[in-house]
DNA sequence: CCTACCGATCGGTAGG
DNA sequence: CCTACCGATCGGTAGG
C-alpha cells in the first residue's frame, strides 16, 4: 500500500553517474538526517554542520553529495507529495464512492502515521522553499486536493454523500488525517489498522450531513 | 465571543511603567509586525531588521521596547493559547453535551478563522521557543485539550456521544478546526457564521459513531 | 531613535 | 573526506 518512490536526490545521482548499481549510501544518510533535524528544529534552525554531525562528517563534506542545503528540503517535500498522490491512486478503486472514500482515507492516515517527519516538514516548511520548487510543491498539493474533490463530488452526484460544501469537506477531512502524524506512536494502544479504520469511519460520517445551514448547497 | 486578552508584552510594560495610561504604541506595532512576518516566513527566517523595517525603524531601536526577539514569539504563543482557553470557557454552557459541543466548536473555528497568523505561529514555531516558555505553552495546550476531553467524556457518559476513543475524537475535531486558519478568507462565499455552523455540524456527526472497529471502547 | 560595532554563526568554496 | 577560509548576516550592545 505504501507507494514505491525514488528520492529526487537518488534520481539526480543516477542521472549523473553511469553506474546506477553503485548507490551512494551517504546521499540517503544525508536525506535521513535532514528529515529528522528539519522535522525537530525546522529548516532554518538546522545547519549543514548539524546534518554532517548526525552522519559523522563535517559540514563541508556534504557538498560532495549535493549542491545546497535547499536541495535536501526540495527532495523531502517533492517526494512526500509524490508519495501522497501515488498513495491515493493506489488506494482508489472503482467501487462505490463511500467505499472509495474509506480506502483513500485509510491510506492518507497510514501515510501520515508512518511518515510523521516528512509530512511535518511538508506542512511547515513551504515558506522555506525557494522558487521554482515552492510553486511545484503547491501545484502537487493542489493536485492532491483535486483528487479528493473529484471523489467527494462523485459521491455528492450519486447521492451517497450529502454536504453543503465539497471544498470545506475536503479541507476538514484532509486536515483531520494530517493530525495523526502528531500523535501516532507505533507502540500505542491502537493499532495502525484500527486508527485508519477509525478515521475512515469519521470521514464517512462527515459526508452524510443533515444540513443545518440556510441553503443546502452553498458553493464548491 | 472573542475573549478579552492582555498581551504579555503589554503586561510587562504595565509592570515596568507607572503610567498604565500611556500605552507605548510601538510595542503593539512590533507585536503586529512579528505576527505577520513570523507567520509568513517563520521565526528564524525573520530578522530584527525585518521587523524594524515593517514599522519604520532600524533593528537596534526595537531593543528600547523589548529585551529579545524571543520575547515577541513568547508573547504571541502564550496569549494565543490563553485566548483559546478563555474562548472555550466563554463559549461553554451548562446545557446538553451536544449543544455545548456545538458552541465550543463554533468558537474554536471562529478564533482560528479570525487569527490565522497567531495560530499558524502557534502550531509551527513550538521548536523555536526556548525553555521555560516552551514547557508553558505545551502545558497550556494540554490544558486546552483536557477541556475538550472532559466535554466529550461527559457526552459519552450521558450516552449523547458514541465513539471508540475520546482521545482520537478530540484530536480529529481540534485538527479539523485548526485547518480553517489556512483557507478562510473574509470575502469568501461562506460567512464566518456559516462556516462555524458547518464545523459544529461536522464535529457533532463525528461523535455519533456506529462503531466498526473490533471493540466498542478501545481506550482513552 | 540612530550609527557603529561586537562576537558568533551561517552556507558554501578552495585546494588538497 | 578534511582544514582553512570567504563574505554575509545575525541578535544584541554601547554610547550618544
Amino acid at each position: 500500500m505504501t507507494p514505491v518512490r525514488v528520492s529526487v536526490l537518488e534520481e539526480r545521482q543516477n542521472a549523473d553517474d553511469n553506474s546506477s548499481t553503485m548507490k551512494d549510501g551517504r546521499r540517503s544518510d544525508i536525506r535521513e538526517a535532514g528529515l529528522t533535524l528539519f522535522a525537530e528544529r525546522g529548516y532554518h534552525a538546522t545547519s549543514m554542520g548539524d546534518i554532517g554531525r548526525a552522519i559523522g562528517v563535517k559540514g563541508p563534506s556534504l557538498y560532495n553529495h549535493l549542491k545546497s542545503k535547499q536541495e535536501i528540503l526540495i527532495d523531502i517535500m517533492v517526494t512526500t507529495m509524490q508519495d501522497l498522490l501515488a498513495g491515493f491512486d493506489n488506494a482508489d478503486s472503482n467501487g462505490e464512492p463511500a467505499e472509495r472514500l474509506r480506502e483513500v482515507m485509510a491510506e492518507h492516515v497510514r501515510y501520515h502515521a508512518l511518515h510523521p517527519r516528512d509530512v511535518r516538514i511538508g506542512n511547515r516548511e513551504i515558506p522555506s522553499l525557494e522558487e521554482p520548487a515552492r510553486e511545484l510543491v503547491l501545484n502537487l498539493r493542489n493536485e492532491y486536493e483535486g483528487k479528493w474533490r473529484e471523489l467527494i463530488q462523485d459521491g455528492l452526484d450519486s447521492g451517497d454523500f450529502s454536504i453543503p460544501s465539497v471544498r470545506v469537506a475536503v479541507y476538514a477531512i484532509l486536515e483531520m488525517g494530517i493530525g495523526v502524524a502528531q500523535w501516532y506512536r507505533p507502540d500505542g494502544s491502537l493499532s495502525l489498522d484500527q486508527i485508519a479504520a477509525l478515521y475512515a469511519d469519521m470521514a464517512a460520517r462527515l459526508l452524510s450531513a443533515k444540513v443545518t445551514v440556510a441553503d443546502s448547497t452553498i458553493e464548491n
